[in-house]
DNA sequence: GTAAAATTAGACGCCATTGTCTAAAACGTC
DNA sequence: GACGTTTTAGACAATGGCGTCTAATTTTAC
Protein backbone atom coordinates (compact mmCIF):
# COMPACT_ATOMS: atom_id res chain seq x y z
CA UNK A 1 0.00 0.00 0.00
CA UNK A 2 2.92 2.49 0.06
CA UNK A 3 3.51 5.06 -2.24
CA UNK A 4 6.03 4.34 -4.50
CA UNK A 5 6.25 7.90 -5.61
CA UNK A 6 6.36 10.57 -2.90
CA UNK A 7 9.37 10.28 -2.49
CA UNK A 8 9.97 11.66 -5.79
CA UNK A 9 9.25 15.43 -4.44
CA UNK A 10 11.93 15.46 -3.03
CA UNK A 11 14.45 14.45 -6.00
CA UNK A 12 16.24 16.52 -7.75
CA UNK A 13 16.57 16.87 -11.40
CA UNK A 14 18.56 13.81 -12.71
CA UNK A 15 16.67 10.81 -10.87
CA UNK A 16 13.30 12.30 -12.33
CA UNK A 17 15.51 12.77 -15.90
CA UNK A 18 15.99 9.19 -15.42
CA UNK A 19 12.64 7.88 -14.46
CA UNK A 20 11.44 9.98 -16.58
CA UNK A 21 13.68 8.52 -19.73
CA UNK A 22 12.53 5.11 -18.67
CA UNK A 23 8.98 6.12 -18.37
CA UNK A 24 8.98 7.38 -21.91
CA UNK A 25 10.92 3.86 -23.25
CA UNK A 26 8.29 2.31 -21.78
CA UNK A 27 5.61 4.39 -23.48
CA UNK A 28 7.21 4.51 -26.59
CA UNK A 29 7.81 0.45 -26.91
CA UNK A 30 4.23 -0.31 -25.47
CA UNK A 31 2.73 1.89 -28.12
CA UNK A 32 4.90 -0.19 -30.55
CA UNK A 33 4.17 -3.23 -29.01
CA UNK A 34 0.33 -2.56 -28.40
CA UNK A 35 -0.65 -1.36 -32.29
CA UNK A 36 1.09 -4.28 -33.57
CA UNK A 37 -0.18 -6.86 -31.33
CA UNK A 38 -3.54 -5.93 -29.96
CA UNK A 39 -4.34 -5.45 -26.23
CA UNK A 40 -4.40 -9.46 -25.81
CA UNK A 41 -1.94 -9.84 -27.99
CA UNK A 42 0.75 -7.67 -26.71
CA UNK A 43 2.96 -9.58 -23.80
CA UNK A 44 4.64 -7.14 -20.96
CA UNK A 45 7.67 -9.15 -21.38
CA UNK A 46 7.66 -7.99 -25.08
CA UNK A 47 7.32 -5.11 -23.98
CA UNK A 48 10.34 -4.75 -21.68
CA UNK A 49 12.35 -6.55 -24.17
CA UNK A 50 11.89 -3.71 -27.19
CA UNK A 51 11.72 -0.64 -24.17
CA UNK A 52 15.29 -2.76 -23.09
CA UNK A 53 14.05 -2.31 -19.38
CA UNK A 54 13.13 -5.30 -17.04
CA UNK A 55 9.84 -6.51 -16.70
CA UNK A 56 9.49 -5.18 -12.73
CA UNK A 57 10.22 -2.19 -13.99
CA UNK A 58 7.33 -1.60 -15.78
CA UNK A 59 4.97 -3.19 -12.99
CA UNK A 60 7.17 -0.48 -10.76
CA UNK A 61 5.76 2.57 -12.80
CA UNK A 62 1.99 1.20 -14.34
CA UNK A 63 0.86 -1.15 -11.78
CA UNK A 64 -0.43 -3.62 -14.45
CA UNK A 65 -1.34 -4.50 -18.35
CA UNK A 66 -4.12 -2.05 -18.52
CA UNK A 67 -2.49 0.86 -16.37
CA UNK A 68 0.02 0.96 -19.25
CA UNK A 69 -2.35 0.74 -21.79
CA UNK A 70 -4.80 3.74 -20.83
CA UNK A 71 -1.58 5.36 -20.21
CA UNK A 72 -0.17 4.97 -23.56
CA UNK A 73 -3.20 6.04 -25.27
CA UNK A 74 -3.16 9.39 -23.08
CA UNK A 75 0.26 10.14 -24.12
CA UNK A 76 -0.54 10.00 -27.57
CA UNK A 77 -3.31 11.27 -27.30
CA UNK A 78 -2.41 14.07 -26.19
CA UNK A 79 0.84 14.57 -28.52
CA UNK A 80 -1.57 14.14 -31.50
CA UNK A 81 -3.85 17.00 -30.59
CA UNK A 82 -1.25 19.55 -29.70
CA UNK A 83 0.25 18.31 -33.33
CA UNK A 84 -3.05 18.67 -34.96
CA UNK A 85 -3.72 22.00 -33.21
CA UNK A 86 -0.28 23.16 -34.36
CA UNK A 87 -1.22 21.98 -38.09
CA UNK A 88 -4.67 23.75 -37.91
CA UNK A 89 -3.06 27.02 -36.58
CA UNK A 90 -1.38 26.88 -40.66
CA UNK A 91 -4.54 27.25 -42.11
CA UNK A 92 -4.59 29.90 -45.13
CA UNK A 93 -6.38 32.90 -44.39
CA UNK A 94 -5.91 34.78 -47.77
CA UNK A 95 -7.80 34.16 -50.56
CA UNK A 96 -5.32 34.77 -52.86
CA UNK A 97 -3.31 31.77 -54.30
CA UNK A 98 -6.28 29.66 -52.17
CA UNK A 99 -5.75 26.08 -54.35
CA UNK A 100 -1.61 26.26 -53.63
CA UNK A 101 -2.11 27.15 -50.49
CA UNK A 102 -5.29 24.72 -49.37
CA UNK A 103 -2.92 21.89 -51.30
CA UNK A 104 0.13 22.55 -49.19
CA UNK A 105 -2.72 22.33 -45.78
CA UNK A 106 -3.82 19.42 -47.05
CA UNK A 107 -0.47 17.97 -46.87
CA UNK A 108 0.57 19.18 -43.74
CA UNK A 109 -2.45 17.80 -42.06
CA UNK A 110 -2.51 14.39 -44.14
CA UNK A 111 1.66 14.28 -43.05
CA UNK A 112 1.49 15.15 -39.98
CA UNK A 113 -1.73 13.86 -37.91
CA UNK A 114 -3.45 11.06 -40.74
CA UNK A 115 -0.59 9.17 -41.82
CA UNK A 116 2.08 10.05 -39.12
CA UNK A 117 3.00 7.15 -36.64
CA UNK A 118 0.37 8.65 -33.84
CA UNK A 119 -2.45 8.86 -36.54
CA UNK A 120 -2.44 5.50 -37.12
CA UNK A 121 -1.94 4.15 -33.68
CA UNK A 122 -5.04 5.91 -32.79
CA UNK A 123 -7.18 4.40 -35.49
CA UNK A 124 -6.15 1.28 -35.00
CA UNK A 125 -6.31 0.91 -31.47
CA UNK A 126 -10.01 2.74 -31.65
CA UNK A 127 -10.95 0.19 -33.79
CA UNK A 128 -9.41 -2.65 -31.90
CA UNK A 129 -9.95 -1.75 -28.25
CA UNK A 130 -12.51 1.17 -28.88
CA UNK A 131 -15.85 -0.60 -27.45
CA UNK A 132 -13.58 -2.10 -24.57
CA UNK A 133 -12.52 1.56 -23.26
CA UNK A 134 -15.49 3.35 -24.68
CA UNK A 135 -14.71 6.90 -22.10
CA UNK A 136 -11.02 6.66 -23.45
CA UNK A 137 -11.79 6.59 -26.99
CA UNK A 138 -14.73 9.16 -26.68
CA UNK A 139 -12.26 11.97 -25.49
CA UNK A 140 -10.27 11.31 -28.69
CA UNK A 141 -13.57 11.20 -31.29
CA UNK A 142 -14.67 14.45 -29.58
CA UNK A 143 -11.03 15.66 -29.33
CA UNK A 144 -9.55 14.44 -32.55
CA UNK A 145 -11.59 14.29 -35.21
CA UNK A 146 -14.56 16.26 -33.75
CA UNK A 147 -11.95 19.18 -32.84
CA UNK A 148 -10.95 18.69 -36.95
CA UNK A 149 -14.03 19.06 -38.02
CA UNK A 150 -15.48 22.00 -36.13
CA UNK A 151 -12.10 24.29 -36.54
CA UNK A 152 -11.99 23.44 -40.13
CA UNK A 153 -16.11 24.12 -40.31
CA UNK A 154 -14.60 27.50 -38.76
CA UNK A 155 -12.02 28.28 -41.10
CA UNK A 156 -14.10 27.57 -44.34
CA UNK A 157 -16.17 29.89 -42.87
CA UNK A 158 -13.76 32.33 -42.43
CA UNK A 159 -12.53 32.25 -46.22
CA UNK A 160 -16.40 32.37 -47.32
CA UNK A 161 -16.95 35.28 -45.80
CA UNK A 162 -14.15 36.78 -47.38
CA UNK A 163 -15.88 35.58 -50.91
CA UNK A 164 -13.09 33.68 -51.68
CA UNK A 165 -15.54 30.11 -51.08
CA UNK A 166 -19.49 29.42 -52.27
CA UNK A 167 -20.14 27.10 -49.22
CA UNK A 168 -24.39 26.35 -48.10
CA UNK A 169 -23.18 23.90 -45.12
CA UNK A 170 -19.75 24.61 -43.37
CA UNK A 171 -19.65 21.36 -41.71
CA UNK A 172 -20.84 19.24 -44.06
CA UNK A 173 -17.52 20.97 -45.94
CA UNK A 174 -15.16 20.61 -43.60
CA UNK A 175 -15.59 16.99 -43.54
CA UNK A 176 -15.67 16.11 -47.30
CA UNK A 177 -12.51 18.13 -47.49
CA UNK A 178 -11.14 15.87 -45.12
CA UNK A 179 -12.42 12.75 -46.60
CA UNK A 180 -11.42 14.17 -50.18
CA UNK A 181 -7.70 14.39 -48.75
CA UNK A 182 -7.92 10.49 -47.65
CA UNK A 183 -9.37 9.69 -50.92
CA UNK A 184 -5.93 8.83 -52.51
CA UNK A 185 -4.59 7.26 -49.59
CA UNK A 186 -7.82 4.98 -47.84
CA UNK A 187 -5.78 1.93 -49.28
CA UNK A 188 -2.43 2.93 -47.55
CA UNK A 189 -4.48 4.21 -44.37
CA UNK A 190 -6.19 0.61 -44.00
CA UNK A 191 -3.07 -1.09 -44.48
CA UNK A 192 -0.99 1.22 -42.21
CA UNK A 193 1.34 2.34 -44.86
CA UNK A 194 3.02 5.62 -44.80
CA UNK A 195 2.61 7.55 -48.12
CA UNK A 196 6.12 9.16 -49.73
CA UNK A 197 6.01 12.81 -50.28
CA UNK A 198 5.24 12.53 -54.06
CA UNK A 199 1.77 10.61 -53.17
CA UNK A 200 1.22 12.85 -50.11
CA UNK A 201 1.55 15.86 -52.86
CA UNK A 202 -0.84 14.20 -55.56
CA UNK A 203 -3.45 13.45 -53.18
CA UNK A 204 -3.72 16.75 -51.45
CA UNK A 205 -3.74 18.24 -55.43
CA UNK A 206 -6.33 15.88 -56.48
CA UNK A 207 -8.50 16.20 -53.62
CA UNK A 208 -8.28 20.28 -53.46
CA UNK A 209 -8.48 20.70 -56.80
CA UNK A 210 -12.07 18.69 -57.03
CA UNK A 211 -13.39 21.26 -53.74
CA UNK A 212 -12.36 23.92 -55.09
CA UNK A 213 -14.50 22.90 -58.63
CA UNK A 214 -17.61 22.26 -55.89
CA UNK A 215 -16.74 25.28 -53.85
CA UNK A 216 -14.70 27.82 -55.40
CA UNK A 217 -15.78 30.91 -56.79
CA UNK A 218 -14.73 31.94 -59.87
CA UNK A 219 -13.54 35.04 -61.07
CA UNK A 220 -16.51 36.39 -62.33
CA UNK A 221 -18.36 35.51 -59.29
CA UNK A 222 -15.71 37.32 -57.09
CA UNK A 223 -16.04 40.62 -58.62
CA UNK A 224 -19.80 40.74 -58.50
CA UNK A 225 -19.65 40.55 -55.32
CA UNK A 226 -16.97 42.57 -54.04
CA UNK A 227 -18.50 43.94 -51.07
CA UNK A 228 -18.07 40.77 -48.85
CA UNK A 229 -14.29 41.02 -49.87
CA UNK A 230 -14.66 44.72 -48.35
CA UNK A 231 -16.57 43.83 -45.41
CA UNK A 232 -14.13 42.19 -44.06
CA UNK A 233 -10.82 43.39 -44.56
CA UNK A 234 -11.68 46.71 -43.56
CA UNK B 1 -3.52 -39.08 -40.94
CA UNK B 2 -6.32 -40.13 -41.21
CA UNK B 3 -8.61 -38.07 -43.41
CA UNK B 4 -11.70 -37.56 -41.22
CA UNK B 5 -13.96 -36.24 -44.30
CA UNK B 6 -13.35 -39.14 -46.85
CA UNK B 7 -16.95 -40.88 -45.06
CA UNK B 8 -18.87 -38.03 -46.06
CA UNK B 9 -18.91 -38.54 -49.95
CA UNK B 10 -21.37 -41.70 -49.32
CA UNK B 11 -23.89 -39.41 -47.40
CA UNK B 12 -27.26 -38.31 -48.28
CA UNK B 13 -28.51 -35.07 -48.10
CA UNK B 14 -30.03 -34.83 -44.40
CA UNK B 15 -26.57 -35.83 -42.71
CA UNK B 16 -24.32 -33.54 -44.85
CA UNK B 17 -27.07 -30.58 -44.32
CA UNK B 18 -26.75 -31.29 -40.45
CA UNK B 19 -22.84 -30.84 -40.95
CA UNK B 20 -23.27 -28.11 -43.19
CA UNK B 21 -25.25 -26.26 -40.93
CA UNK B 22 -22.93 -27.12 -38.41
CA UNK B 23 -20.18 -25.28 -40.15
CA UNK B 24 -22.06 -22.24 -41.07
CA UNK B 25 -23.22 -21.79 -37.34
CA UNK B 26 -19.29 -21.93 -36.32
CA UNK B 27 -18.44 -19.84 -38.98
CA UNK B 28 -20.79 -17.13 -37.90
CA UNK B 29 -19.83 -17.35 -34.45
CA UNK B 30 -16.13 -16.94 -35.45
CA UNK B 31 -16.76 -14.25 -37.33
CA UNK B 32 -18.25 -12.48 -34.43
CA UNK B 33 -15.93 -13.76 -31.52
CA UNK B 34 -12.99 -12.74 -33.96
CA UNK B 35 -14.28 -9.04 -34.71
CA UNK B 36 -15.04 -8.50 -31.22
CA UNK B 37 -11.77 -9.97 -29.66
CA UNK B 38 -9.32 -10.47 -32.36
CA UNK B 39 -7.51 -13.22 -32.97
CA UNK B 40 -5.41 -13.58 -30.01
CA UNK B 41 -8.47 -12.09 -28.03
CA UNK B 42 -10.24 -14.71 -29.12
CA UNK B 43 -11.09 -18.08 -27.30
CA UNK B 44 -12.15 -21.15 -28.82
CA UNK B 45 -14.44 -21.84 -25.60
CA UNK B 46 -15.92 -18.96 -26.71
CA UNK B 47 -16.99 -19.56 -30.31
CA UNK B 48 -18.45 -22.98 -29.60
CA UNK B 49 -20.58 -21.45 -26.98
CA UNK B 50 -21.82 -18.26 -29.24
CA UNK B 51 -22.06 -21.11 -32.05
CA UNK B 52 -24.17 -23.56 -30.01
CA UNK B 53 -21.32 -26.48 -30.56
CA UNK B 54 -19.09 -28.22 -28.55
CA UNK B 55 -15.54 -27.67 -29.04
CA UNK B 56 -14.39 -30.58 -30.03
CA UNK B 57 -16.73 -29.97 -32.83
CA UNK B 58 -14.73 -27.08 -34.15
CA UNK B 59 -11.55 -29.07 -33.95
CA UNK B 60 -13.14 -31.69 -36.19
CA UNK B 61 -13.66 -29.43 -38.74
CA UNK B 62 -11.14 -27.01 -38.82
CA UNK B 63 -7.90 -28.59 -37.48
CA UNK B 64 -7.00 -25.61 -35.44
CA UNK B 65 -7.74 -21.99 -34.51
CA UNK B 66 -5.77 -20.47 -37.66
CA UNK B 67 -7.46 -22.46 -39.88
CA UNK B 68 -10.33 -21.54 -38.51
CA UNK B 69 -9.70 -18.55 -38.74
CA UNK B 70 -8.30 -18.25 -42.30
CA UNK B 71 -12.11 -19.98 -43.66
CA UNK B 72 -13.99 -17.18 -41.90
CA UNK B 73 -11.79 -14.34 -43.36
CA UNK B 74 -12.74 -16.06 -46.82
CA UNK B 75 -16.16 -16.57 -45.51
CA UNK B 76 -17.22 -13.23 -45.65
CA UNK B 77 -14.70 -11.79 -48.38
CA UNK B 78 -16.87 -14.29 -50.66
CA UNK B 79 -19.98 -12.90 -49.23
CA UNK B 80 -18.89 -9.19 -49.30
CA UNK B 81 -17.71 -9.82 -52.88
CA UNK B 82 -20.77 -11.18 -53.94
CA UNK B 83 -22.81 -8.04 -52.73
CA UNK B 84 -20.30 -5.71 -53.86
CA UNK B 85 -21.02 -7.49 -57.58
CA UNK B 86 -24.55 -6.85 -57.07
CA UNK B 87 -24.70 -3.50 -55.80
CA UNK B 88 -22.47 -2.58 -58.74
CA UNK B 89 -25.10 -4.04 -61.18
CA UNK B 90 -27.36 -0.95 -59.99
CA UNK B 91 -25.30 1.43 -60.90
CA UNK B 92 -27.39 3.85 -63.11
CA UNK B 93 -27.03 3.82 -67.12
CA UNK B 94 -29.06 6.60 -67.74
CA UNK B 95 -28.63 10.71 -67.29
CA UNK B 96 -31.69 11.52 -66.48
CA UNK B 97 -32.54 12.17 -62.97
CA UNK B 98 -28.38 11.78 -62.48
CA UNK B 99 -29.13 12.93 -58.68
CA UNK B 100 -31.23 10.78 -57.61
CA UNK B 101 -30.07 7.82 -58.96
CA UNK B 102 -26.43 8.44 -57.96
CA UNK B 103 -27.43 9.28 -54.63
CA UNK B 104 -29.94 5.84 -54.62
CA UNK B 105 -26.69 4.03 -55.84
CA UNK B 106 -24.47 5.50 -52.99
CA UNK B 107 -26.80 4.42 -50.20
CA UNK B 108 -26.98 0.91 -51.52
CA UNK B 109 -23.27 1.07 -51.85
CA UNK B 110 -22.95 2.12 -48.16
CA UNK B 111 -25.56 0.08 -47.11
CA UNK B 112 -25.08 -3.28 -48.31
CA UNK B 113 -21.50 -3.59 -48.56
CA UNK B 114 -19.64 -0.83 -46.28
CA UNK B 115 -21.37 -0.20 -43.26
CA UNK B 116 -23.11 -3.68 -43.08
CA UNK B 117 -21.86 -6.60 -40.91
CA UNK B 118 -20.00 -8.06 -43.56
CA UNK B 119 -18.12 -4.40 -44.09
CA UNK B 120 -17.30 -4.01 -40.87
CA UNK B 121 -15.92 -6.92 -40.21
CA UNK B 122 -13.27 -7.36 -42.48
CA UNK B 123 -12.21 -3.83 -42.12
CA UNK B 124 -11.33 -4.39 -39.19
CA UNK B 125 -9.48 -7.53 -39.56
CA UNK B 126 -7.89 -6.22 -42.27
CA UNK B 127 -6.39 -3.68 -39.50
CA UNK B 128 -5.90 -5.88 -37.00
CA UNK B 129 -4.18 -9.00 -38.54
CA UNK B 130 -3.54 -7.32 -41.79
CA UNK B 131 0.34 -7.43 -40.95
CA UNK B 132 -0.13 -11.05 -39.71
CA UNK B 133 -1.66 -12.60 -42.74
CA UNK B 134 -0.56 -10.66 -45.83
CA UNK B 135 -1.64 -12.80 -48.57
CA UNK B 136 -5.42 -13.34 -46.79
CA UNK B 137 -5.63 -10.04 -46.93
CA UNK B 138 -4.01 -9.11 -50.21
CA UNK B 139 -6.89 -10.97 -51.94
CA UNK B 140 -9.27 -8.51 -50.08
CA UNK B 141 -7.52 -5.40 -51.18
CA UNK B 142 -7.74 -6.46 -54.85
CA UNK B 143 -11.09 -8.26 -55.40
CA UNK B 144 -12.82 -5.41 -52.73
CA UNK B 145 -11.82 -2.05 -52.80
CA UNK B 146 -9.40 -2.25 -55.87
CA UNK B 147 -12.25 -3.53 -58.32
CA UNK B 148 -14.79 -1.03 -56.44
CA UNK B 149 -12.57 1.53 -57.67
CA UNK B 150 -11.64 -0.01 -60.74
CA UNK B 151 -15.64 -1.23 -61.92
CA UNK B 152 -16.82 2.37 -60.28
CA UNK B 153 -14.82 4.52 -62.45
CA UNK B 154 -15.55 2.32 -65.68
CA UNK B 155 -18.96 2.94 -64.91
CA UNK B 156 -18.51 6.58 -64.70
CA UNK B 157 -16.52 6.62 -68.10
CA UNK B 158 -19.28 5.51 -69.57
CA UNK B 159 -21.95 8.36 -67.57
CA UNK B 160 -19.08 10.65 -68.88
CA UNK B 161 -18.92 9.81 -72.51
CA UNK B 162 -22.88 9.89 -72.65
CA UNK B 163 -22.32 14.11 -71.80
CA UNK B 164 -23.90 13.50 -68.00
CA UNK B 165 -20.69 13.89 -66.50
CA UNK B 166 -17.13 15.98 -67.32
CA UNK B 167 -14.55 14.53 -65.66
CA UNK B 168 -11.05 13.78 -66.66
CA UNK B 169 -9.55 11.43 -64.50
CA UNK B 170 -12.27 8.55 -63.78
CA UNK B 171 -9.94 6.37 -61.22
CA UNK B 172 -9.29 9.82 -58.92
CA UNK B 173 -13.32 10.33 -59.46
CA UNK B 174 -14.31 6.92 -58.44
CA UNK B 175 -12.37 6.98 -55.59
CA UNK B 176 -13.42 10.76 -54.80
CA UNK B 177 -16.92 9.29 -55.02
CA UNK B 178 -16.73 6.97 -52.39
CA UNK B 179 -14.88 8.86 -49.71
CA UNK B 180 -17.48 11.67 -50.36
CA UNK B 181 -19.76 8.75 -49.70
CA UNK B 182 -18.47 8.01 -46.92
CA UNK B 183 -17.38 11.77 -45.64
CA UNK B 184 -20.53 11.70 -43.13
CA UNK B 185 -20.07 8.49 -41.60
CA UNK B 186 -16.44 8.41 -41.15
CA UNK B 187 -16.83 8.30 -37.44
CA UNK B 188 -19.57 5.83 -37.05
CA UNK B 189 -17.74 3.67 -39.46
CA UNK B 190 -14.47 3.96 -37.45
CA UNK B 191 -16.49 2.90 -34.34
CA UNK B 192 -18.15 0.42 -35.67
CA UNK B 193 -21.90 2.16 -35.74
CA UNK B 194 -24.66 1.38 -37.79
CA UNK B 195 -26.08 4.60 -39.23
CA UNK B 196 -30.28 4.94 -39.41
CA UNK B 197 -31.68 5.26 -42.92
CA UNK B 198 -32.19 8.91 -42.72
CA UNK B 199 -28.44 9.40 -41.88
CA UNK B 200 -27.24 6.85 -45.12
CA UNK B 201 -29.70 8.94 -47.02
CA UNK B 202 -28.55 12.20 -45.88
CA UNK B 203 -24.96 11.51 -46.43
CA UNK B 204 -25.42 9.57 -49.96
CA UNK B 205 -27.12 13.24 -50.92
CA UNK B 206 -24.64 15.38 -49.38
CA UNK B 207 -22.44 13.52 -51.30
CA UNK B 208 -23.48 13.40 -54.66
CA UNK B 209 -24.22 17.11 -54.50
CA UNK B 210 -21.05 17.64 -53.94
CA UNK B 211 -19.77 15.61 -56.72
CA UNK B 212 -21.84 16.73 -59.03
CA UNK B 213 -21.29 20.42 -58.07
CA UNK B 214 -17.78 19.33 -58.95
CA UNK B 215 -17.97 16.94 -62.13
CA UNK B 216 -21.86 17.72 -63.18
CA UNK B 217 -22.40 19.76 -66.47
CA UNK B 218 -24.94 22.23 -66.41
CA UNK B 219 -27.96 22.23 -69.04
CA UNK B 220 -26.22 24.79 -71.00
CA UNK B 221 -23.02 22.56 -71.32
CA UNK B 222 -24.70 19.66 -72.05
CA UNK B 223 -27.08 22.03 -75.01
CA UNK B 224 -23.85 23.02 -76.05
CA UNK B 225 -22.55 19.53 -76.80
CA UNK B 226 -25.14 17.30 -77.57
CA UNK B 227 -23.16 15.53 -80.56
CA UNK B 228 -22.01 13.34 -77.35
CA UNK B 229 -25.10 12.31 -76.46
CA UNK B 230 -26.25 11.67 -80.02
CA UNK B 231 -23.01 9.40 -80.61
CA UNK B 232 -23.56 6.84 -78.16
CA UNK B 233 -27.50 6.45 -77.68
CA UNK B 234 -27.44 6.62 -81.93
C1' DG C 1 31.89 7.04 0.55
C1' DT C 2 27.43 6.11 2.14
C1' DA C 3 22.70 5.68 2.16
C1' DA C 4 18.50 5.66 -0.34
C1' DA C 5 16.18 4.68 -4.35
C1' DA C 6 15.65 2.44 -8.69
C1' DT C 7 16.58 -1.38 -11.61
C1' DT C 8 17.44 -6.08 -12.73
C1' DA C 9 17.20 -11.19 -13.31
C1' DG C 10 15.05 -14.94 -12.00
C1' DA C 11 11.95 -17.94 -9.70
C1' DC C 12 7.28 -18.66 -8.44
C1' DG C 13 2.04 -19.48 -8.25
C1' DC C 14 -1.90 -18.79 -10.74
C1' DC C 15 -4.95 -18.92 -14.39
C1' DA C 16 -6.61 -19.13 -19.19
C1' DT C 17 -6.14 -21.34 -23.46
C1' DT C 18 -4.84 -24.66 -26.89
C1' DG C 19 -5.21 -29.02 -28.75
C1' DT C 20 -5.74 -34.19 -27.73
C1' DC C 21 -8.04 -38.06 -26.05
C1' DT C 22 -11.86 -41.02 -24.46
C1' DA C 23 -16.25 -42.75 -23.49
C1' DA C 24 -20.95 -41.79 -23.78
C1' DA C 25 -24.83 -39.95 -26.22
C1' DA C 26 -27.50 -38.33 -30.27
C1' DC C 27 -28.54 -38.69 -34.96
C1' DG C 28 -29.61 -40.65 -39.45
C1' DT C 29 -29.86 -44.65 -42.49
C1' DC C 30 -31.18 -49.13 -43.53
C1' DG D 1 -33.86 -52.15 -33.90
C1' DA D 2 -28.78 -52.28 -35.57
C1' DC D 3 -25.10 -49.82 -37.38
C1' DG D 4 -21.95 -46.09 -38.60
C1' DT D 5 -21.15 -41.33 -38.06
C1' DT D 6 -21.25 -37.17 -35.69
C1' DT D 7 -21.52 -34.74 -31.63
C1' DT D 8 -20.81 -34.03 -26.85
C1' DA D 9 -18.86 -33.40 -22.18
C1' DG D 10 -15.14 -33.72 -19.61
C1' DA D 11 -10.51 -34.84 -18.32
C1' DC D 12 -5.83 -34.07 -19.59
C1' DA D 13 -0.98 -32.26 -20.46
C1' DA D 14 1.44 -28.44 -22.27
C1' DT D 15 2.10 -23.80 -23.01
C1' DG D 16 2.36 -19.05 -22.10
C1' DG D 17 1.26 -14.89 -19.95
C1' DC D 18 0.30 -12.10 -15.74
C1' DG D 19 1.51 -10.31 -11.54
C1' DT D 20 4.33 -11.05 -7.09
C1' DC D 21 8.34 -11.68 -4.58
C1' DT D 22 13.25 -11.65 -3.41
C1' DA D 23 17.96 -10.86 -3.50
C1' DA D 24 21.56 -8.77 -5.98
C1' DT D 25 23.17 -4.86 -8.63
C1' DT D 26 23.26 -0.31 -10.36
C1' DT D 27 22.29 4.48 -10.15
C1' DT D 28 21.76 8.82 -7.78
C1' DA D 29 21.93 12.23 -3.96
C1' DC D 30 24.53 14.33 -0.55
Amino acid sequence: MKDRMTPAVRMTGHTQRGQCAKRMSILDAAADVFCRQGFAGASIDEIAAVACVSRQTIYNHYREKETLFVAVVEDVMNRANAMLFSVLSTFPDRADNLEDELTAFAVRLNKNCICNHDGKFLRKLVQTEGERYPHLFESWRQQGPGKLTTALSALFGRLAHKGALAIDDFDVAARQFVALGNADLQMMILLGGTPTDEELEKAARNAVHTFLKAYGRTEAEKAGHPAQLAAISG
